[in-house]
DNA sequence: GTTACATGTAATAATATACGTTACAGGAAA
DNA sequence: TTTCCTGTAACGTATATTATTACATGTAAC
């Protein structure tokens, strides 16, 4: 199955602070860019604001990035919406046979190549930010 | 989410079927080693089979790989039970607003992104083989 | 040819998760 | 106090996974 929207939507909404900066961010504002329901862009933006990459207070129409988008990576935004938990992007099957050599040892052998993987695939992320994909945005070149 | 456990199930399967070389493998038996159904087995041998990986015949007992496990990687399993489909590893979010500059082309710009995250976790299943996972087995040394 | 046992496959249920939606509590400001 | 916002719980729907039952079909020994 694929890796959950809201890792998109999260990069959706950051992005938007800041091509609408000089707007108001409303979570109904927001939802009518991304097309869906102003609660889904709460709960993704509750999200980005425990992992400390936006600003948002209630009653206050309106959320910031906490911090410069160039050092938000889409990394940071994958880990805050926790669209893959760490080291569980693929899954094993459980409780194999121990009387058996594979059922007792796969595990251990093919959980650190999945983890490699996993790893590989962040690393990309990490090495991208939010000011790219902006960017990227506003002059229709893309990021790589 | 996670990635099908069928990816699991699918190595187990190529590494039992080295393993246990000298025995008969049958859904039955391979079923019992992984410790599911031997439909489930049955129904991801005919991915594999479909894969051009594995020779099975029907009312015969028993699977062998059709090729070298030296020349089986990895990526070749999970082609073929469908871990993940072609650019799909990452879901992003449909029908954004089109009047909006973010809505209108933010999938044009991360899903280059994507693509590039999902093919690096790629290549490192691609440099690994059944042969690579089997020697860990039996010696209980790490793969990497 | 019949019996025993295998694979192939359809149908179904149980479970988990994602996403959308309604409803409402509580904060902020005119 | 009214209005509009955020925060959050609750629920429905849709979809994918895994397990399971049932049965059609193939193979080979007897």
């Amino acid at each position: 199955m694929s890796i959950s929207s809201r890792f998109s939507v999260g990069i959706h909404i950051l992005s938007l602070l800041e091509i609408n900066k000089e707007g108001t961010n409303s979570s109904q504002f927001i939802a009518n860019s991304v097309n869906t329901n102003p609660v889904v862009i709460r709960k993704i933006m509750g999200m980005l604001k425990k992992a400390g990459l936006v600003t948002v207070n209630p009653g206050i129409a309106g959320a910031t990035p906490s911090r410069s988008l160039a050092e938000i990576t889409l990394f940071d935004v994958y880990k805050a919406v926790e669209a893959v938990n760490e080291n569980e992007l693929f899954s094993i099957h459980e409780n194999p046979n121990p009387d058996c050599l594979v059922g007792k040892s796969l595990q251990g052998a093919i959980e650190p190549i999945f983890n490699m993987a996993q790893l590989a695939l962040e690393k990309v992320l990490q090495g991208i930010t939010i000011k790219d994909v902006v960017d990227s945005l506003k002059s229709g070149n893309k990021v790589c």
